[in-house]
DNA sequence: TGAGTCATTCAACGAACGTAGAACGAACCG
DNA sequence: CGGTTCGTTCTACGTTCGTTGAATGACTCA
């Protein structure tokens, strides 16, 4: 079986199998969160013994961790409008595609304890760099609402699938939030 | 009949019983999640023996079904304007108080199907009202986003307990969002 | 008072899960 | 070529869970 075009090495191989096995494990946590996400499903999705899974990854949490790493969010930067409209650019990039490790993150954070943590932390520096911004004496706040209602809107489209809200156009959607996300950080006052 | 000493009728011991079971069940749910919580600590938590649940209710999920019945929210009328007020006043109730069957819901409707279900369904007609008084031809998607948005500020706050947003007061979030839901309303226009 | 109803408990089953460790076989290396 | 590494599979253990059916004992009512 001499195949040049096919160089399978061991390391390569092994590379390969840890790789399908993350997507796999991405894609069924964004699909069904946390706890219903066994490893033995992660391994058969991926046509892998569960042991092995367990060999590469540790535990089912080390899994989730990996899963879920950073996607490294483009942090936001400017005065209140460059802000805003950043924040909206970010939110139609998240509405066109389904971001496969935001979603297994935004799927398992109200059920597991380490995710919301993970959350938490990730969206703190985010805000922080919102409210900084925003010229109020209660720009934290306002940074923590938008950042809570543009996350709700993702999530109603991508994880709940609300009517009309799943199937519209990224860019109608952005248009109609601008204003609102406009008046919430207070971007041209 | 005339027991005015010994209020324990068995009728009555049953009754309560139920409700204790219910209403720790509509803790727990809302605390961790439907998968989470398990009948055995529900059980524990009202201080029962976890056959006696199943006998009450039938089943794990006909218990859960009880614990997010319908807590009948405001159906929202009116002009744009008048509705902008009442989703704003119906946010900040949900900001003062933790409203727990709201919160069972929302906690598990991103990883229970069948909550997801109920939720949607759920939505949906309070969403029609909104849609139809909203004077575009895009209503019904106006009426998705600001759905969406609201409850992830709701979420933000109670479950994902954003920093500054879970303590925030409620009086500030609402007028913060003020400008922002009537904009998405288009109230006034 | 005695038979029957019913709230409640007890013990147990079967399934699914995370995980551990032994075992196999092919790729690697000297 | 022979030994070793290592990717991978197999088998099984222990736990937890939803669920069940029998058992218990207090209340109800004729």
């Amino acid at each position: 079986m001499s195949d040049p075009a096919a160089p399978t090495s061991r390391a390569e191989q092994r590379r390969r199998t840890e790789a399908r096995i993350l997507g796999q494990a991405r894609r069924l946590f964004a699909e069904s969160g946390y706890d219903r996400t066994t490893i033995r499903a992660v391994a058969s999705a991926a046509q892998v013994d569960p042991g092995l899974v367990m060999h590469y990854f540790g535990s089912k949490e080390k899994l989730f961790a990996r899963a879920i790493e950073p996607g490294a969010p483009p942090m936001p930067g400017g005065t209140a409008g460059d802000i805003a409209e950043q924040l909206l650019a970010h939110l139609r990039e998240s509405l066109v595609e389904e971001p496969v490790e935001s979603l297994a993150l935004l799927r398992s954070m109200l059920t597991h304890p380490e995710a919301a943590r993970e959350f938490r932390s990730a969206s703190r520096t985010y805000k922080d760099r919102i409210g900084e911004a925003i010229p109020d004496d209660e720009g934290d706040l306002r940074a923590a609402v938008v950042t809570a209602a543009l996350i709700g809107v993702v999530m109603g489209r991508h994880l709940i699938k609300l009517d009309h809200l799943a199937d519209a156009d990224p860019d109608r959607i952005a248009e109609i939030l601008r204003p609102a996300v406009r008046a919430i950080t207070r971007a041209g006052e």
